[in-house]
DNA sequence: GTGGTCTAGACCACA
DNA sequence: GTGGTCTAGACCACT
C-alpha cells in the first residue's frame, strides 16, 4: 500500500480495512489482527494502529476484548449502510469532477455505460 | 485551493489549469497569468510557477515568448483530447474503486442514474 | 569545467554529459552520479544537478530509480544517433562560420586537411 | 545580433568588425563608423563603442585621425593573416570538438565531405 | 514589466 | 543514502 493521497496514514488505513469489511474480507464477529500485525501488515507505527483500532472502535465498526483482541462489528446492517456511505462519497466526488470538466448530467451516464462496454 | 493530495502541487496546478482550458476559461491563444501573478494566485513560490508554465509548455498546452508572458495553445484540437484524456482517468479510477467496494458493472450505472435523479 | 558560452550551465552540463555518453564513459545501464555528486562535480546547485538529469530522463538519456540513482539509458542505439546529432550540429555552426569569414566549399576541406596533416 | 557567448561585449563586436575587414565589407582606408554610429548599430554603450576603436587600433585593424574618425587599416596583408588566425582559430576548435565526441582525424573529413555534397 | 536561471537551504518518501 | 519538491531571494536579458 503506498500512501500517498496527503490525508494522515491512520485515516487511510481505516479506509482500507472498512473496505474489507464491506466486502465481506472480514466479517462480523472476526477477529482482526493484533495491534503488533496490523502495525506490520501496514508499515504503521504500533501507536498508530492502536489509534486505528480506537477510532474504528468509537465509530462502531468494531469492538475490544481486552486480553484477547478486536474483532468486526458484529451488527450487519452497518455494513450495507458503510457501503452505501462510501459509495455515494465516491459517486459525488466523480460527477462533481466531471461536471468540473465540463459534462453534464446525461453525458456522465453516457461515457461511463461506454466504458464499461469497452472492458467487456 | 488547497493541496490535499499527495502528487506533487505543481502537477496539482497543472491540472488546474488543464481543467480551465478545457472549460474554455482559458481559451486558446489567450495570455495567461504571468510568473509572478500565477504564484500569488495558488499561493506558490515564484520557482513552482516557473516550473508549471515550463512543464505545461514541454506538453504543448502552452507557448512563451519572453519578455512577453505565456499564451494557452493555439492548437484548438488539443482540448478535446486532454477533456477526454483527463475524463478517462477520472472514470478509470471511479470505477476501479467501486469495483473495490464491491459493486458490479451494471449497479455502477444505476447507482449513478439515482444519483443523477436525485439532484434534479 | 567552466560556464563561457551564453547558454544556461544546466544545458551545458547536459551536453558534457551527451558526450560522456556517446564516447562511451557512461555506459548503457550504468549508475550516474547521485544528484549531490553531480552537484559537486560540476560545481552546481542541488537544484541544478537535479534539472539535469529530469531534463535528460524526459529526453530518454536516462532513467531514475527513486530512493537508488539515476543511470544511463539503455537503448543503445539513441546514443549513435546522439552522435551523429552532435557531429552534425558541430560541422553546421562551423561550416556557417567558415563561409561567413569568406571561404569556399571547397577551400574548407583543403583547410582541414591541411590541419590534419600538420597534426601528424 | 544576439550577445549569447559570454565573453565580453566588445569583444564580440570586434569579432564581427574583423570578419567584415577579412570579407571585403570593410575595405583598407574606408572610413568606419563613428562611435556614436558604432553604439547605435551594435546596440552598445558610446563607451563600448570607444574602447572597441581603441583595442582594434592598439592590434592595428584600424586607425583614427582625430576629429575625423577612424578608417580601416590600410595594410591590406594584414587581413589575409586574420582570416587565415581566424580560420585557424574556428577550425582548431571544430576539430578538437571533433575528437571529443570520438570520431578519429579521417571521419572528420568524410563527414565534412559527405556535408558539402548534401548542401549541393 | 516579462520569463529564465541559479543558489541556498530545507523537508519528504523511498530503500 | 537516493531522488523529488518547495521556498526564498537574487540576477539576467528582453520589451
Amino acid at each position: 500500500m503506498e500512501y500517498n493521497s496527503g490525508s494522515p496514514i491512520y485515516l487511510q488505513v481505516i479506509n482500507e480495512l472498512k473496505k474489507k469489511m464491506v466486502k465481506g474480507e472480514l466479517k462480523p464477529g472476526e477477529k482482526m489482527p493484533s495491534n503488533r500485525e496490523l502495525a506490520v501488515l501496514y508499515k504503521v507505527n504500533q501507536n498508530t494502529a492502536a489509534r486505528i483500532y480506537r477510532e474504528m472502535e468509537m465509530a462502531g465498526y468494531c469492538y475490544t476484548k481486552r486480553g484477547i483482541g478486536t474483532f468486526v462489528s458484529e451488527e450487519e446492517y452497518m455494513f450495507d449502510n458503510v457501503k452505501k456511505e462510501m459509495a455515494e462519497e465516491l459517486l459525488k466526488n466523480f460527477v462533481h469532477e466531471m461536471h468540473d470538466l465540463g459534462f453534464q448530467k446525461g453525458e456522465i451516464i453516457e461515457q461511463i455505460a461506454d466504458y464499461e462496454e469497452e472492458q467487456k
